[in-house]
DNA sequence: AACGTTGCCAACCGCCATGCT
DNA sequence: TAGCATGGCGGTTGGCAACGT
């Protein structure tokens, strides 16, 4: 349809918003808000189209806007959320408080896809052939597929009087589950209060493929996990039904001190049917 | 000191979704 | 229901500062 892009006409500025621009346009708004961005600049007497405008208050101006140095747990949130949702900021910064979409894409490809690579496990150890390339997104998959995409998330618990977790020598772990409703096509699970004994597995590949295969014995270990939604919905998920087939991609590991923990995104076309939130 | 390279971040661009007429 | 206007989103760019040679 070729809609002429707004700032296209003529006299428009373009660039870097000067103070006293800024101040325009936060005394316009404090007192006549923004509802309609397109009409806002002429209004307020600025040389800027509508959008240009919108973007420099959603981005900079707003007076919730949280500036300075992303704390290490808005980092490890960040981690967390993009392995869940892709690059949806929009969606990751509606988690963070006073952080803007743009602000978190700029962090993520400055300083954390760097981060990231140096601890996150082989990529893709399980990605399974079926239906997939190697590329994109692994959520941005998920909630395009008709199915709900559960993430699983393996918690264990660390006494810190055992070794560091790539040991084997860990002698116990309790396992976590709890659902949130993440959007509508995902949620987080992580087990919960469940014993377990097993050892502290390194996590590779080959981990995935014995524990994933037919006659594995991590998914039969529990038989069912009591899953909680919003501390309202709880559901029993079948332990046994994730089997290999059912996992769509290991995605990162996580730690911070004595917690680790994986996310697994699950397809649930063979789960039990699960009732409506 | 001058020049080139790299990294960061604000801002822009184009597409899409939604709401209104 | 179609077409348009607007807002929102994610990808990309451009300018600037810091750093290296």
């Amino acid at each position: 349809m070729g809609r002429a892009p707004c700032c296209e006409k003529m006299g428009l500025k373009k660039g870097p918003w000067t103070p006293e621009e800024d101040q325009i346009l936060i005394s316009f708004i404090q007192q006549n808000g923004h509802g309609n961005w397109r009409a806002l600049p002429k209004q307020a007497g600025l040389l800027r189209c509508g959008k240009s405008c919108r973007l420099r208050w959603t981005n900079y101006l707003r007076p919730d806007i949280k500036r300075g140095n992303f704390t290490k747990e808005e980092e490890d949130t960040i981690i967390q959320l993009h392995e869940m949702l892709g690059n949806r900021w929009s969606a990751i910064a509606a988690k963070l408080p006073g952080r803007t979409d743009n602000e978190i894409k700029n962090v993520w490809h400055t300083h954390l896809k760097k981060k990231l690579k140096d601890y996150k496990p082989p990529q893709n150890p399980k990605r399974h052939s079926k239906n997939h390339d190697s590329k994109g997104p692994t959520t941005s998959e998920s909630s395009n597929n008709s199915h709900l995409t559960f993430i699983y998330t393996q918690k264990h618990i660390i006494d810190s009087s055992v070794p560091a977790p790539n040991s084997p020598q860990i002698s116990s772990s309790t396992e976590m589950s709890t659902v949130t409703l993440v959007d509508d096509h995902q949620m987080v699970i992580k087990q919960e209060e469940m014993e377990s004994s097993e050892y502290f597995p390194e996590i590779d590949e080959s981990f995935w493929t014995d524990k994933l295969s037919t006659d594995n014995n991590w998914s039969n270990t529990h038989d069912h996990v009591m899953v909680t939604a919003d501390q309202e919905l709880q559901v029993q998920l079948p332990f046994s039904s994730l089997k290999e087939e059912n996992v769509d991609m290991l995605t990162t590991k996580m730690e911070d001190d004595m917690d680790f923990w994986y996310n697994v995104f699950i397809k649930t076309d063979d789960l039990p049917e699960l009732p409506e939130f």
